[in-house]
DNA sequence: GCAAATTTTGACCGATTGGACAAACGTTAG
DNA sequence: CTAACGTTTGTCCAATCGGTCAAAATTTGC
């Protein structure tokens, strides 16, 4: 294992990099990859576009460093599902954590349904290396949980995915869901309906019979 | 109401369009809309930048013609679901048709993602419009069912929002999903696995109690 | 306070982009 | 056959792109 360079950061680096990341996901998310140019991330960032420059090599310079920050945050709801509270407890959290994401982090869901979308040209290994380690965890986890009969007998892997899916809806399709269900509630409304429907859809539904 | 221009059209533009629309079909959800070339459209559809560009006048102008068409495919699983059969019956073939139009139409699917993760600037409308009023007439029809007692209560429209993102899910992070599957098992024993588990999710948790 | 190091900028570059255009090439009806 | 119309192409253009560079401005260490 090489050890990475010092990258010794004065304290305006460390600023200017921050407030650049901050920018370049608001119009990475909006954009994608390829839709998003540099000056535009250098304008949202409030500097020009060779200053800009001086902090990050290139525009994948910033995409990269904002994708593996991104997969951290993205995984830690997963991270935090055990074996320690019961069942139907665990899940309904991880429940509520994954939605909750969605609705305080929109940006970071648009980023990287973007990135998976475009076939994942940047994350793939952290997709097959990080990512499938942990979710084979949890997908045991969960069966034990089904072996023993404390909740319905299902395909783990796809139960992860269907919550990944229903919560994430809530960020990536934002634009669709709120003009399906019109201005009539508020955002905050929309995440309280959302939230009641997933736990009836998920929970009641595993819960075991009889 | 005015009436469109007439239009019309020579054998070989007919042609010639048609494989224009599949060519960007498939460079555009690669690709998004300002990742794609006219170029890369030209080259995929086996004719040179300014042909393509006799056949249709830029770039947006078959963006919004294949919008228009995929909207209609997209909605027509929808428009079948009615009150003939009951309702356990409309609800299951209604979400199997929606995965079988995820796993044979991954790149229609793909590319209505695009559009509304880039916040839908082209088909807004639509959604406003004729989207907003299919789902109010099938939520109606769902709704009617929680009332008279044959599916339990929820929420119409969330609950097809949570259909929506569990069949997409499957043709819009199919990278994912097979990264996270592994290679053990192919395309179709993934969908076989999630058909089961949509059919277990949705349908026995709709069932009414008792 | 000053020299060294860091930060910022304006000017610039080659490559790529969406699109225009006129000339050349095909096709077809009379 | 040929004139009219439909199709195709090579060439070109202005705008935008990611990125460079040297010089100017600023901050920092002493």
């Amino acid at each position: 294992m090489e050890a990475v360079k010092p990258k010794r950061r004065t304290r305006i680096q460390t600023e200017k990099r921050e407030i650049i990341l901050e920018a370049a996901l608001e119009v990475f998310a909006q954009h994608g990859f390829r839709g998003a140019t540099i000056d535009q991330i250098a304008e949202a960032a409030g500097m020009s576009k060779p200053n800009l420059l001086y902090y990050f090599r290139s525009k994948e310079d910033i995409h990269v460093t904002l994708m593996q920050r991104l997969l951290q945050t993205w995984l830690a709801p997963l991270r935090e599902l055990d074996d320690i509270d019961d069942p139907i407890t665990e899940l309904r959290s991880y429940i509520r954590r994954k939605l909750e994401m969605a609705r305080d982090y929109p940006r970071e869901s648009r980023l990287f349904a973007n990135e998976i979308l475009q076939g994942a040209p940047r994350v793939m290994p952290m997709l097959e290396g990080e990512l499938k380690d942990l979710v084979d965890e949890k997908a045991q986890i969960i069966r034990g949980w089904m072996r023993d009969g404390r909740i319905v007998r299902t395909d783990p892997w796809h139960l992860i995915f269907a919550i990944w899916a229903t919560t994430q809806h809530y960020a990536d399709f934002d634009v669709q869901v709120r003009a399906v269900l019109g201005p009539d509630r508020g955002a905050e409304g929309r995440f309280e309906d959302a939230a009641r429907f997933l736990e009836q859809l998920f929970i009641e539904g595993l819960k075991p019979k009889g």
